[in-house]
DNA sequence: TCATTAATATACAGACTTGTATATATTATG
DNA sequence: CATAATATATACAAGTCTGTATATTAATGA
């Protein structure tokens, strides 16, 4: 709704995503928005708290995204599982991507009692849930296996381009994936 | 050499690995290793200079470990690839598994341009040319596309069991990992 | 126009951070 | 035993961090 709410919101994603989230203070997040604390604090009650709302949304923008991708560049709910890993391409290759955030926040707090440690692994189980319902759409058996080895995959392969821009590691990526759709949907 | 360094190494890899590199302050690691901080900077002229020690001696550490259990249980080079993904998962399910240092560290410290994201970033270089001497010392055609595949797959599965421990996806990326080996060899 | 809401400017408390300065005590070696 | 290296205890500088208190200004709605 607010404006300066959603700027703040979009600034801290970017700040967390190309400096980290710890390395981060609100007052360098307020400087870039082009407000003050006073303002911060009364749209979130606490860094934490922005901290959650910045995973949740990121989180719902990339599904969001990816999902639209599937439903107008495929028709059969096979060819999905199939078009996945080159939209994931897409999304990696883009000039402006950072990582995705529920990996890097793991990261930076891993005590699994910590509330970002907690949605992190949520996020991760919903993507990963995301995948398996493709996976039993293209009438997979095995879905949940299938679903597991290619979250496994495609999180290796956002690691690598993390790890260093333009690795190329996604073309592999891409072979390995239909490799193995290619064997469950055999069996 | 000295005793109290090599305490504080491991201390230190400890506190970074459950805690976080950043959330870990110098303080909290000399009171841990029961020393003080006059002592800490007499061994590590900075942070960062520790920071950069820990990351290599796990690196280091976990090389030589999986070296001497691929030799001890292996005779000929391509049973090596086959049972690495055992010792992959070995590691990862042992309980003082903490999951990879350079993962994580490249995580906390995005700047390609910082030291410690430049030296995570060499050891994910250096671990992916490990597993294609592998793959090469078995006779694979495209081994550097294999063990781009399996380290991608291997970082993954670190992923998911540092998301949530006895998450059982090394069970899936073993077999991922036998079906893109079978596929490879034959090429 | 008046009252309410939203945003700003500024200052600060209190805790934490890395790194150093100084002085003392312990240990090892000649 | 005495000299030199190593470790300790303590304090502190200078900066960062989150979060709040106070007071002022701008925008909004009745």
């Amino acid at each position: 709704m607010s404006a300066l709410r959603e700027k703040i919101l979009h600034v801290a994603t970017d700040l967390f995503q190309t400096r980290g989230i710890n390395s981060t203070g609100v007052d360098t997040i307020v400087a870039v928005a082009g407000t003050t604390k006073m303002t911060l604090y009364k749209h979130f009650k606490s860094k934490e708290d922005l901290i959650l709302e910045v995973l949740t949304r990121g989180h719902q923008d990339f599904e969001n995204w990816l999902n639209e991708k599937l439903n107008q560049n495929t028709k059969q709910p096979s060819e999905k599982l199939q078009k996945l890993l080159d939209f994931i391409e897409e999304w990696v290759t883009a000039p402006d991507f950072r990582g995705m955030a529920f990996i890097k926040a793991s990261a930076e707090f891993p005590n699994e009692e910590s509330a970002v440690h907690k949605l992190s692994a949520e996020h991760s189980k919903h993507f990963r849930l995301y995948l398996a319902n493709l996976a039993k759409e293209a009438g997979i058996k095995e879905a949940d296996g299938l679903s597991l080895q290619l979250s496994m995959l495609i999180e290796g392969a956002i690691q690598a381009e993390q790890m260093k821009r333009g690795s190329g590691a996604i073309k592999y990526a891409k072979k390995a994936a239909r490799i193995l759709i290619d064997s469950a949907s055999k069996a």
